[in-house]
RNA sequence: GGGCCUGUGGCGCAAUCGGCAGACGCGCUGCGCUCAGAACGCAGUUGCUGGAGGUUCGAAUCCUCUCAGGCCCA
């Protein structure tokens, strides 16, 4: 096939938007400004067209944002600490004996991805090019953990953590799912360390409640976050000990139900559980006990279908409400990551204590009967947690419990033994991780002054270059084994001290690089708030829903606290958000092996060729492993940038997944072809004729139909764009308006003269000015051959007449009892008299109608005309409801109509 | 177990307030162009809107139940 020379195209356009500085906002503008950002991507190396989708939906949006008249900021950075470079460069030095050093491997990768992303004719405003592992950034990074230091949100504290055995690190909560490392799949362990941590919890109420402002954030999102913060209100109850001064705190939702509690059931965690069992005999047991329920993850712990298993600590605390000695039980169904690790066991009410009940023998004490019926502890057969009426509850017995539940509290408010409480189920922030490629913490022990931040003067605290990056496997950084990193000075007495050897988890770096990018280059602050404060929030933010509880919440959280710190002055960083779709493709499965397959690794039949046997396919996203990506660069040589942006906007809506195919990409690449065609053979002709015609009316129908066709594309196109990226059916229009112009034969347009001629240019003007978000390069091309000056992208969105949209013959459908059974023609400007008159009059109507009687006419206008008929003949000429849709006009004389229809 | 999303021609997917199911693209069929091919041109092509009920003059759209797939929380 002939095809427009894209290539040439493509490389001059993409030249001359660098030289005229395109993407690089007007410091002087008084345009409003639109801070487009899309989420910044881990270096990772080569790219596919799955990873296309996030740039060229940015691109689009910013280009079109640019010719809505807008001043328009879109940056791009790396978030380029992190262990993938870590860990190739160990594999490098145990595959070759020589070390790649993770900056270089980064570096490397970065230039190759914007060189493939340049490629697809994405911009970027590259002056405010960030790197999180330069120090020009981390030593700000650094800051940040100072300020919240200061403030002090953050925290060195020791606890159970999550450790993943294959990355040699502790994980954040945020990053664990399922129980298994979020990068690698690796079952998380348990693991006790000191570690540090932002205490996130205590914006816990200021995350869930701000959402309500984020309107334009997806609703998914937001109730992810919500989810995830997790707040729950209830009370916190205080249990004695019978042997001691020590209390127990217990959280609980559900303190209408104190008066049932049989049992304390404490996590194996729980720091009092020592010295309960300091002398008891059975004290080798327990600890037994304990070690085996830890070595679960939290996460099974917490599951319905686990076991429920625990022993008796022989020892007693008291129900502060009742009195009642309560045997106190370590289990390992309670966990303590959520409340206080210390669960008051109310079997009659809570399902898992019930069982736990049953299993040990434990007492069952009902003290809720649902409405209209009575519980029998020994006849139950599962907890009942529903809502219902007090029951042995002293006073408040017979009360509502949902109504008892604050009288309770109260009541245990003035007794001093209780207390309304909420619990969230976010936790706290852990952020070290026992990595080199990371932003150091700047922290040193002293032996004199303890842990000492290092002065705001002395950052950055560099990472050193020289290191072994293999893990020392002892749970400590590769920055541990560095004598000249690790020893230093206190920066408060002068004496020796030790470094931190941790480093940040890289969600703080991405926390608020957003910021960065508005003085990327300031060496003396992080950044500038006059800048930040005039170009945030973020007017719209593009990327994957995978960060909806990491990185979105992390740069929620940390916007507020500087906020706190008054250096910023809005408390969102991003006013609207979009998650774009996947794109997927199939991934081959053996049913043997179970590993992916490659094309080459699998027979015709789709057999593995090492296991014969079967492999299954599924769609996958796209990613390396599962060895399903396209690669950008074969299309390109093939097709060019413009068709690869065209079919992926085109492909599916963005918000959906979508499946990515080869054959689909030519209906692109044909569309493109036939545009350049058209252009470049009308152009020269329509030299020096006016942008319109000057006498639609007096114009061939066919021309008007093309004249009107122009104006409703661009309201459809401005419309879809408008609200909600709908680049798919955007496109799909102006390949409407491309096929009925091309359906026009030249003459026609000739023929009608100058006018003619204009509604043809004006036609395809749209067409190229309406694309050119999507196909720049080619727009811009056609553009200059249609007459203009570059580049388009200065010129503005094109507008459309609300009278030229009008169509002046309406085709209304016919319907009898809610079928279609023919068409009629009507003038737009048709009265209903008028068109039911025209109805009726229809031949193939009054066949239908012979023998029935027409009981209701309902006009919808401009779209149809539904006539409602019964079988018998009425008997009585008031048979006729007319309290039918108060839209519809219900025609109020339809006995009339009867007659006239010929209906006896 | 709870919550949310999706389900429409052979495929990807369109369908304002409930108002003619199918736009756009792919594929397929035929014809043309061509020495030939098709990634060219023209003309065609496809339905119980996952299923069952309900509301309505009228349901892909609203309600109830159900099936399948996906996501989140447990």
């Amino acid at each position: 096939m002939a095809s427009y020379d894209f290539k040439t195209i493509e490389a001059k356009w993409q030249k001359e938007w660098l030289d005229r500085a395109l993407f690089t906002p007007d410091p002087k503008s008084t345009k409003p400004k639109y801070y487009c950002l899309m989420m910044f991507p881990y270096p990772s190396g080569t790219l596919h067209v799955g990873h296309g989708r996030n740039y060229i939906l940015g691109d689009a949006v910013a280009r079109y944002k640019m010719m809505r008249g807008h001043n328009v900021l879109t940056p791009m950075g790396w978030d380029a600490f992190g262990l993938p470079a870590e860990n190739a460069a160990i594999e490098a030095a145990a595959k070759t004996g020589q070390a790649v050093h993770p900056r270089d491997y980064t570096l490397s990768n970065i230039s190759a991805m914007k060189e493939q992303i340049g490629r697809w004719g994405v911009m970027y405003d590259w002056s405010r090019e960030i790197a999180a592992c330069h120090p020009g950034y981390y030593k700000w990074s650094q800051w940040l953990f100072l300020k919240l230091y200061e403030r002090g949100l953050a925290m060195r504290r020791a606890g159970a953590v999550n450790w993943c055995p294959s990355c040699q690190t502790v994980l954040a909560n945020e990053q664990v799912v399922d129980g298994s490392c979020d990068r690698c799949g690796s079952p998380v362990e348990p693991k006790d360390l000191e570690q540090w941590y932002f205490k996130i919890t205590d914006y816990a109420d200021r995350l869930l409640d701000d959402l309500d402002t984020l309107e334009n954030w997806p609703d998914r999102v937001k109730t992810m976050q919500e989810n995830w913060i997790g707040r729950s209100e209830g009370a916190e109850i205080d249990f004695e000990l019978v042997d001691s001064e020590e209390r127990i705190p217990v959280f609980t939702t559900r303190p209408d139900t104190i008066f049932g509690v049989t049992f304390m059931a404490l996590a194996p965690e729980h720091p009092l559980i020592e010295t309960l069992i300091e002398e008891s005999p059975k004290r080798d047991e327990i600890v037994e006990f304990i070690a085996q329920c830890r070595a679960r993850s939290s996460r099974e712990r917490m599951s319905p279908d686990m076991e429920k298993e625990g022993m008796p600590l022989d020892e007693i605390c008291i129900n502060p409400v009742t009195g009642d000695e309560i045997p106190i039980w370590v289990v390992n169904y309670a966990v303590m990551d959520y409340g206080t690790g210390a669960v008051m066991g109310v079997p009659a009410h809570d399902q898992r204590d019930f069982l736990f009940a049953k299993k040990y023998g434990l007492d069952v004490k009902v003290v809720i009967q649902p409405k209209g019926g009575v519980l029998d502890p020994r006849t139950m057969t599962e907890a009942f947690e529903e809502d219902g009426i007090q029951a042995n509850s002293g006073e408040f017995s017979g009360l509502p419990n949902r109504f008892a539940m604050k009288k309770i509290t109260t009541y245990m408010q003035k007794e001093g033994c209780g207390r309304e409480d909420v619990s969230y189920r976010l936790r706290d922030w852990l952020i070290s991780r026992q990595r080199y490629w990371g932003t150091p913490i700047p922290i040193v022990y002293c032996d004199e002054c303890g842990v000492v931040a290092v002065p705001e003067k002395d950052l950055p605290v560099l990472l050193p270059e020289k290191v072994d990056f293999k893990p020392t496997g002892d749970g400590r950084s590769p920055l541990a084994n560095v004598p000249e990193f690790v020893d230093t000075k206190c920066p408060q007495c002068g004496g020796a001290a030790k470094r931190e050897t941790d480093t940040m988890d890289t969600f703080v770096d991405s926390s608020w690089y957003f910021l960065r990018f508005l003085s990327a280059r300031d060496g003396v602050r992080p950044f500038d708030s006059a800048e930040v404060n005039r170009w945030m929030p973020v007017d719209q933010y593009i990327g994957g829903a995978e960060h909806a509880t990491k990185h979105l919440i992390y740069a929620r959280f940390i916007t507020k606290v500087l906020y706190d710190l008054m250096l910023v002055d809005f408390e969102e960083p991003f006013a609207a958000l979009f998650n774009q779709g996947m794109i997927v493709g199939k991934a081959y499965r053996c049913t043997g092996c179970l590993k992916y397959l490659r094309p080459e690794d699998m027979t015709e039949d789709k057999l593995c060729r090492k296991c014969s046997m079967a492999s299954t396919s599924k769609l996958e996203k796209m990613s390396k492993s599962h060895y399903n990506t396209v690669s950008p660069d074969a299309l390109g040589e093939k097709f060019g940038a413009d068709t690869q942006r065209l079919y992926i906007l085109f492909m599916a809506p963005p918000e959906t997944d979508a499946e990515w195919s080869d054959e689909n990409v030519l209906g692109a690449f044909r569309f493109l072809n036939r545009l350049a065609v058209a252009v470049t053979e009308h152009a020269p002709g329509l030299k020096g004729v006016p942008a319109k015609p000057a006498k639609v009316e007096e114009m061939p129908e066919a021309l008007q139909a093309i004249h009107r066709k122009t104006h409703q594309t661009i309201a459809k196109v401005t419309e879809d764009l408008e609200t909600e990226f709908k680049f798919n059916t955007a496109i799909a229009a102006v390949m409407e308006l491309l096929n009925d112009v091309l359906a026009v034969e030249v003459a026609t347009y000739e023929a009608a003269g100058t006018d003619g001629k204009s509604v043809l240019r004006q036609a395809l003007e749209s067409a190229v000015l309406l694309l050119s978000p999507m196909v720049p390069h080619l727009a811009e091309d056609c553009w200059v051959q249609l007459g203009h000056e570059p580049t388009i992208f200065r010129h503005a969105w094109p507008t459309y007449d609300e009278s030229a949209l009008v169509e002046p013959q309406l085709e209304l459908a016919i319907q009898i009892n809610g079928k279609v059974r023919g068409h009629v023609t009507v003038d737009v400007e048709a009265t209903e008299e008028s068109i039911r008159e025209a109805v009726l009059g229809n031949e193939a109507v009054q066949k239908a109608l012979a023998g029935k009687t027409l009981t209701n006419c309902i006009i919808v206008p401009g779209r149809l005309v539904n006539l409602v008929v019964e079988e018998a003949p009425a008997t009585q000429t008031d048979a006729v409801s007319s309290d039918g849709d108060t839209e519809a006009a219900a025609t109020d004389t339809a006995a009339d109509a009867a007659a006239e229809s010929g209906t006896p």
